[in-house]
DNA sequence: CGTACTCTTGACTCTAATCAAAGTTGGTGG
DNA sequence: CCACCAACTTTGATTAGAGTCAAGAGTACG
């Protein structure tokens, strides 16, 4: 656990836009065109949470460059991953009252901060931006639904294979090319429900197999059918 | 299974508004009065399928009377069920596209059939109601959520006792009340991601413990703490 | 460089799945 | 109305997959 709170306020209007967002599946989607210029940018450092669960939700984040996690506690410890999110990624927007989780820099990021009134007034005045915030929020729950099924009813393996197939296709990675992977294998294990010991053996299988090169930052999807029919039971 | 597609048409006007619904977490809250009268009352028979995985999302449903289930299937079979849906609840109303998940009926069950047209016009004229629509995708969210770490956190004891504490808060039971069961084992499976013999032993397990009282059909609380202790994971 | 951390692999354990067999129950038809 | 049957539930025995514990290898950072 490094720096809390490493949050330093910056310039008040916007830089650059978003670059071209990932689609992928999670807070994402193109949308907030209409809050262009609105928040404050901030950065916060590697590990550092920029909300924390329990807090009353009064901004939502755009993520500007780096990558962000948000994260459940149990009291016990035990620890849930929701999502990572990365340049393009929204965070927050759809939370009322009090965050239910908590976001942290997996590395260092930067981010725009919407105050909510904002979204909220937007969502009034503008009927097109309410529509869009209703199709992203269809679009959250319909992620969350795979996520069930994944943590509910596949095996170790498949939940590995799913996320390393559905990480290169957020990164718009084509076969072959190397897609960043910047998070740890504790993060790893605990958004898909396993440990890290469980996490390593089905990446280094994966690797065994030919379907993937692996290093610690990073891998390339060297066979993807065989990713494919691994996450698919197609295989043992 | 059952007969599919039971769904006979009747009256267009509603007969009574929704009994006092349930609040407990799913895709319940009370709203929904801005579309009083609007929509078909069909019913359904036990195990038929309301609404496909892959169907367009054309309608969505307020449940009446009797119990829904929402089955999400993989190729294989394997099975997972997302919620069960009662007097009160709503469904289908934040699907945008084509629906992710069937439902079908648990109990033979009584519902409003609203064009999601309706939701759509009543969204873009009323604020209000646009408003309400938001905080019920925020609730499903955080609820998903809390499904997540539940499905990728918790052992089998936990997640037993947790779904039976959340019925019995659905259902408003004081402690002794007998509360309703009408899905089988193997539903109930399912939904938590474990299997029928799982979830009897554990059943049998807080029965012992005297935690609860139990017969096929329903179940009471007779020990709250207790239950809330192998909840929370205070015990094991 | 050295040290602390993360990652990987191995050995063993344990929870929950699988396989198997009774016991119940509710519905149906005689 | 009762008996039978099919489906569901429960319990037992065994297995398998993932977790835990432990140790070594690789890295990153000071």
């Amino acid at each position: 656990m490094a720096s809390i709170h490493a949050l330093n306020h910056r310039s008040s209007t916007l830089p650059a836009p978003p670059p071209a967002p990932a689609n992928g599946r999670a807070s994402l989607l193109p949308g907030f065109q209409g809050l262009a210029g609105a928040g404050l940018i901030v950065h916060a450092e590697r590990d550092a949470e920029i909300v924390a669960q329990g807090d009353r939700a009064e901004h939502c984040y755009i993520v500007i460059s780096g990558w962000l996690r948000t994260v459940t506690l149990m009291e016990d410890g035990r620890r849930q991953v929701g999502l990572f999110l990365t340049a393009g990624d929204l965070f927050g927007w759809d939370v009322i009252g009090e965050y239910d989780m908590s976001a942290e820099a997996v590395t260092d990021v930067v981010l725009r901060r919407v105050p909510m009134r904002c979204i909220d007034n937007l969502a009034e005045r503008d009927p097109d931006f309410a529509r869009r915030l209703r199709r992203m929020g269809a679009e959250q729950l319909r992620a969350a639904r795979e996520r069930m099924v994944l943590l509910g009813r596949m095996t170790a393996l498949e939940r590995i294979a799913h996320f390393l197939l559905e990480t290169a296709s957020r990164a718009r990675a084509a076969g072959g090319d190397p897609v960043d992977l910047p998070m740890s294998r504790a993060d790893i294990a605990d958004h898909l429900g396993l440990t890290v010991e469980t996490v390593c053996r089905g990446l280094s299988q994966l690797r065994r197999m030919g379907a993937i090169a692996l290093d610690r930052h990073g891998f390339r999807i060297l066979d993807r059918s065989a990713l494919r029919a691994v996450r698919d039971n197609e295989v043992h």
